[in-house]
DNA sequence: CTGTTAGCGCATTCAG
DNA sequence: CTGAATGCGCTAACAG
């Protein structure tokens, strides 16, 4: 390995001439300059970051933290990513696989030194969990798990959104819509949250809720999804529309529509949840909820900005707004 | 910030001690263990990992670098972070946006020091832009692409997916196959190589090979082959299937194919490339090339061990094999 | 079993 | 404009 020293040594200078013309950090002359250049380059040098970190005491790095790096993490973080590069810092992700173990360990502050701030999508945490977390590093949270107070915070408008799809839906004449892959638990978590907003559809409609037309899912995967609509409708429940909670659900559920050669929209109006790209392909076209993914990244950066700027600086809770993107999956 | 000289003092030994019990290096006596516990428990004490990496000259960390960070790629990473991790090390992603700047740079030996070994996901440097890589850090190059010899290297039997997928459907009955997403250049590419496969396919059949059936597309997005194929559609192509070179570009053209109302698979096969989860559900199922990802991951994680534990040794190519999954897109 | 010394490679501070 | 001294926090090697 190559250290300033020895190009110091090569260009006949001290490494502090060395740092100084590398880091363009004070004038040097223009000779010295160039000779230390020459050393650098012939011999391969290339700055040690780790040292550079220790000494400076930070690493011009942000951490995203997901739970999985596939689907709506990835494509948040491709959008997150050039914002941090913008400012001049670099950013990594690390994944959690969602279990609670190892998202506790991904915010010991240990693994957060090596970075000046964090970006945590919180999937599995509870608020007390988040209550332990002791730190004065700067962490901004994502996602839609409820947070302690002081912790900066960026969510969508899951319950307007999740009322959006589902009003739409009645709008357009349907009167028995499964909400799929949400939960009758209260508590404020992505599937709870939505599912309130499909209550408050019908209940502005002036029509009743039948809680049996919640139809949770074992896991957040289409193969789920399509299973327990199966099993749905092998039980013989009736319905004429499909609020899913998640596009990924939607995805299931076309599947089993077609399995029972409902057709969509005519037998069964379908909506989703993330406007995930697949959505806009699947025929007829999924009708969704655009999460606003760049709404959500620009806020999460500001946030931790200006959290990395001040770390005194009273915590802001976001709720990112919503849209309703509507395709050929609902009537017209 | 709490260091380790600070539990040292609370717990009245030197720092040393302190490292012995905290990383369990050296035996140390219950009573003096337990005092160190209890100082770094009261003073909130956490390692300071930069610190350690620069005085261990490793960081435990492997760096996959990719493109982007979804679809194909957030899937491969998802498939790769356990393996990493079950050897006791931490994984981290970054990209590279695919511009072959950013390749470069994240190639560049400084960046490279922050990791013991790096999985590269190549997407644009070519054969002589990685001939000038020069580092004696562990790399394993992941991808499609030509690279030089004297890398590591895991690609997918690309050729003989695309054969697979081909020869599958002149099978069924198709002789006018679009090789949608592909190209005619020559070179060792994605698209190129999956060419390749489609024509040996008409080949192996006795069947000629018409150049116009290959629709390039302007990036590898559904929207892009949407358009491509509505393009070819508008120009009076005539065709009876599809072979996409991606299955993202396979659901552009199921959207273009439902557009033109066009049944699949009674008029027209598809079949496409790296079976994603979309593939199972989008109906009536596209038939698609698995392309292993736990056989990638598991090999690339293989030779980056074997590099990192000797830097010296051969080089090696491996080639994964892929398997043909039959949905409904193609005919029984 | 525990402590001392020294150094990982860089960059800030102060001197010249 | 250039250099010397010093510290960032941790740990390997050597003493005791």
């Amino acid at each position: 390995m190559v250290r300033m020293a020895d190009v110091a040594r090569e260009a006949g200078v001290s490494a502090m001439t060395v740092s100084n013309v590398l880091n363009q950090r004070r004038p040097v002359a223009a000779a010295t300059r160039a000779r230390v250049l020459a050393a650098a380059e012939s011999l391969g040098y290339e700055v040690n970051l780790t040292a550079r970190h220790l000494s400076a005491g930070r690493t011009d790095t942000v951490a995203l933290i997901v739970p999985s790096f596939h689907d709506y993490f990835g494509e948040v973080a491709d959008e997150i990513a050039p914002l941090i590069e913008a400012e001049g810092r670099h950013l990594v992700l690390e994944r959690t696989s969602a279990s609670p173990e190892q998202e506790m360990e991904s915010l010991s502050i240990a693994r957060l030194q090596l970075y000046d701030g964090v970006l945590l999508s919180v999937a599995s945490l509870d608020r007390q969990q988040l209550e332990r977390v002791r730190t004065s590093k700067p962490i901004v949270l994502l996602g839609e798990r409820d947070a302690p107070d002081r912790f900066d915070h960026v969510r969508l408008a899951n319950e307007e959104g999740a009322r959006l799809a589902t009003a739409h839906m009645i709008e357009r004449g349907s009167r028995r819509i499964v909400a799929l892959g949400c939960t009758l638990e209260r508590g404020h978590t992505m599937n709870s949250d939505r599912r309130v907003g499909w209550e408050l559809a019908h209940e502005q409609a002036g029509l009743p809720v039948d809680e049996r037309l919640v139809v949770p899912i074992a896991t957040y995967s289409s193969q789920a999804a399509r299973a327990a609509l199966e099993g749905a409708i092998a039980a013989g429940l009736e319905f004429d529309a499909v609020f899913a909670a998640t596009d990924v659900i939607a995805l299931g559920a076309v599947a089993a529509l077609a399995d029972h050669r409902l057709r969509v929209p005519e037998d069964v109006q379908l909506a989703g949840f993330d406007n995930l790209d697949v959505s806009r392909f699947v025929p007829p076209g999924i009708t969704s909820i655009d999460p606003n993914h760049q709404g959500v990244a620009q806020h999460a950066v500001r946030l931790l900005h200006r959290r990395m700027a001040d770390g005194a600086a009273p915590a802001e809770h976001i709720v990112v707004p919503v849209d309703l993107v509507v395709r050929g999956s609902t009537r017209p």
